[in-house]
DNA sequence: ACCTCTTTTGACCTTCTTTGACTATAATTA
DNA sequence: TAATTATAGTCAAAGAAGGTCAAAAGAGGT
């Protein structure tokens, strides 16, 4: 691993793992000691990636007893996570948000590696050969329909 | 040894040989301060003899932490089937002869029936959203591109 | 010499990470 | 209730890589 960011991201990832897979809840400023850096350190972390494209939901208290607290969002059904990231794609969707969402299908077990390529392959820049709005709008489409075969296609 | 890019091209594949033979990640400053010469030569290095018909996958990120990692991938006989392939597609290709190029590709098993699910899902009509000439372009453009990755992923 | 192809260099660009000053909010205490 | 303390959030600047591109330099061939 070869930054600090990606360090902590590690660690709260292995945070939820150990408490059941579903949630986890910190304390910022006992991470950044942990971690040797600087509180807001932690928000970078989170912003980049915990996001709802990423799969997480996070909720926070300042103050005294504050917490930061990541949760999972629910994969148990296929279909509702699925519709879940349909949602967030809405009518488009950049390259970068895009790949998140395949991240995240992939980390969850919907889909695997090669697939993964494959799909990021196709939302591309250089793919998708449309100018800016356009391309969003085509990318999101795709995303869409690609989601739609992968919830029908099993069981 | 002619030049200073063929002595780094000879590095490289050592290291990678070194290091099992599959993968390399290297900092590009780190090299280009071994060799003593300018960063972007590195670019160019690997632009140069690191591509995907020399049987790599390059794969690098940039800030704190950056790198660039190079894989090998081993292009066996698969290659000149999708060379093939790729030859028939061209500059536009119709979703019925896509179909059939993604058949074929099934029944050769270069890809399972979850991926040619999402292959052809991606290149129906409704997915790519554009007009006549520009559709059957699009769909030949992210064919080919899925078609590269397939071919130089191998997991 | 002249032309073409490859290599070398360097100025400038883009992306990602780290840091810290300042802000906002909640709980506790006076 | 007001003041104080304990947290977390925002944002922008600085830092750390790697990427691009085109001009200059070198190498071979005719």
């Amino acid at each position: 691993m070869r930054n600090m960011s990606d360090i902590i991201e590690q660690y709260l990832k292995q945070l939820i793992q150990d408490s059941g897979g579903e949630v986890v809840e910190i304390k910022r400023a006992h991470i950044a000691e942990k971690f040797d850096c600087v509180p807001s350190q932690l928000n970078y972390v989170i912003k980049t990636r915990f996001t709802n494209e990423h799969g997480y939901t996070v909720e926070s208290k300042r103050g005294g007893g504050g917490y930061i607290r990541i949760t999972k969002v629910e994969t148990h059904s296929k279909s509702k996570y699925l519709a879940h990231l349909k949602a967030l794609i809405g009518e488009g969707v950049s390259e970068r948000n895009a790949n998140h969402i395949v991240q995240s299908m992939l980390e969850n077990g919907v889909i695997d590696v090669k697939e993964a390529k494959i799909i990021n392959a196709v939302m591309e820049r250089e793919s998708l050969l449309l100018e800016l709005p356009y391309r969003d709008q085509l990318r999101a489409n795709i995303l869409k329909r690609v989601i739609d075969v992968i919830l029908y296609s099993e069981e």
